[in-house]
DNA sequence: TCCTAAAATGAAAACGGTTACATATTTATT
DNA sequence: AATAAATATGTAACCGTTTTCATTTTAGGA
């Protein structure tokens, strides 16, 4: 590979003249530019990048912590990230860590061993160990979407509790009073949060909190047909069931199916994120959106500030949500 | 942050030795040995892996270019590209282009400018353009799924024309004779070869094909829903659609559900990929399922080889695929 | 104890750029 | 035309590691 020396020598410059022809033009004569411009052409110069980011400190990469990006909510956000990336100049490592800590530690590694600037998770764990901390014990790092209560790193997230009541609030607007939850993973604060806005939204209409209708689930389909299973199964059957994302909504509504109980005339069925594959199914689902592309802009754009020293302390930015209600809530029967 | 200079300084020994006792311990002498392991803990040194890249050349990382994560089929072959990357000590830059060809030649440029030793890509486009082509012409990359049949570059793929006329002729075998096909975009290889699987299985059947019952898709929820509604309001319907995948699938008989057509009763509804919500739609969905994980595994196994130079010509990998046979498929009635 | 071979360590070059500083050239001013 | 100021270019240090080669130290055998 040719490198910066080879197109000196072809121009016959010296390399701070190639340097510059390439970085400032402006500051290099034009006769000098066309000729260190036609010697990169001729030599096929490509400036080692690796060589830059190491001289200047600067990788201009950021990592991205995801569970999995097989969550279709978290592909949305990793959407919005890319695009805001791009637009600042930066790259992003994506890291699919499948909650193995090792792949985890392997990509969070990469920020103290200078090889990102910086990372963002959508997970609620310090991902950096002892062995990553450096002297003054913070790494540059964004948290998305789930929240480390630490105050320590910036957040983008929503209000996951109001969201979680407004949708309590629908059903039993729609004249529910015996509403199931299908949980998250306990690991997720996110979960917490969302449970204690669906015990506020019961508490506010005087409808006594049930322990035997929350059901636990870990946001896969699977989860949600198994707690889906179990409910039809109850004696005394809620006539509703907020689950806390989509999938798990969706696996729940395909387990009623097959207990031939009818969604939402028997049961209705909400769920959490507005992934694509809410309208799709019978009947649509309602849910809450989140504006999950708008997450992950914001989140790069954080960090980016961070990394420029552009934040004093760190912020939390609350994105807002919506109720979207679609066909799978309907009106208390019996 | 500390080098290791300052290592070397502190345990009192040349750098050269510091650097000896982390990459290859049984060289420097116990005591030695000792002294500086100490002495990294006490300054805190982390090596500045950029730094060491830049020297090696060798980056460790690999470019994975991927149309969108939000397909949940790639999103299981990146999982197996990660695992695989993991285990041969690589790291995976992926790459969410969006179609975006900025984004993608940003990422595609750090192969030619020596950020990334190699590339994989689910598309099926040479992503380097002119400016990124080297001495010889090749740049390392492996294509998975989609194929570039220029042979320059080994490829893992499935026989999807076997795959389509094996899907054809199960519907063929329930005695549909009418059956109707949502394709993928018209930009990808893999939709012709579908295509041609379907016309062989016609053929073979003796069944005439029909063009007005090729509808145009672009793999995307929406899609399938919008060919579902203009398949639903063809005078003489067919019995039986096969989409090229999984989420046109689901689009299309949500669409036959608002039209009051029952699945598989007024019409059969065949996908391809078996994605995760395809076991928990209503019906259950009749589908090809792709090794996705192995995919992405075989795919990094490839380009690491290629990179080693244990690869003279550039193979092909065809991978196998199975028949998944659920409840969105029934007899032709009538 | 002395000599040789083996093992341990150090000095310095190298990787490919950027950039501060020094020097050479051009332009402007009188 | 002489001089100052501005512009253009070159020289060399530097970033943090690895690695070759030279040198020193240790171990072993006579």
């Amino acid at each position: 590979m040719a490198n910066i020396r080879d197109v000196a020598d072809s121009a016959g410059v010296s390399v701070a003249t190639v340097s510059r022809t390439l970085q400032q033009p402006e500051r290099v004569s034009p006769k000098t530019r066309n000729k260190v411009m036609a010697a990169v052409q001729a030599v096929g110069y490509k400036p080692n990048l690796m060589a830059v980011k190491f001289r200047s400190g600067k990788t201009h990469n950021l990592v991205v912590l995801v569970p999995t990006v097989a969550n279709v909510f978290f592909a949305r956000v990793i959407s919005g990230m890319q695009e805001a990336a791009a637009e600042l100049g930066y790259s992003i490592l994506l890291a699919n860590t499948l909650g193995n800590s090792e792949i985890e530690s392997h990509y969070a590694k990469m920020v103290s061993t200078s090889q990102a600037d910086g990372l963002i998770q959508l997970r609620a764990h310090n991902p950096f160990d002892a062995t990553m901390i450096n002297d003054n014990g913070l790494l540059p790092m964004v948290n998305a979407c789930e929240v480390i209560d630490d105050g320590q790193y910036p957040v983008v997230s929503l209000d996951n509790r109001a969201a979680a009541k407004a949708m309590t609030e629908h059903l039993i607007s729609l004249g529910h009073t015996r509403i199931a939850m299908i949980k998250g993973p306990n690991s997720s604060p996110l979960t917490q949060e969302r449970l204690v806005g669906y015990k506020d939204a019961l508490a506010q209409a005087n409808i006594e909190f049930d322990e035997s209708l929350l059901l636990p689930g870990d946001f896969t389909l699977q989860a949600g047909y198994n707690a889906g299973e179990a409910i039809s199964r109850l004696e005394n059957r809620p006539t509703a069931v907020f689950c806390e994302n989509d999938e798990t909504a969706i696996g729940a509504m395909q387990a009623f199916k097959q207990a031939n109980l009818h969604v939402p005339n028997d049961i209705s069925v909400a769920g959490f994120d507005d992934i694509a594959f809410s309208a799709f199914v019978d009947p649509p689902l309602t849910t809450i959106a989140q504006p999950a592309e708008e997450f992950g802009r914001t989140a790069v754009t954080l960090l980016v500030d961070l990394l420029n020293g552009k934040i004093r302390k760190a912020p939390k930015v609350i994105m807002p949500f919506e109720l979207i209600v679609r066909e799978s809530t309907g009106k208390a029967l019996g």
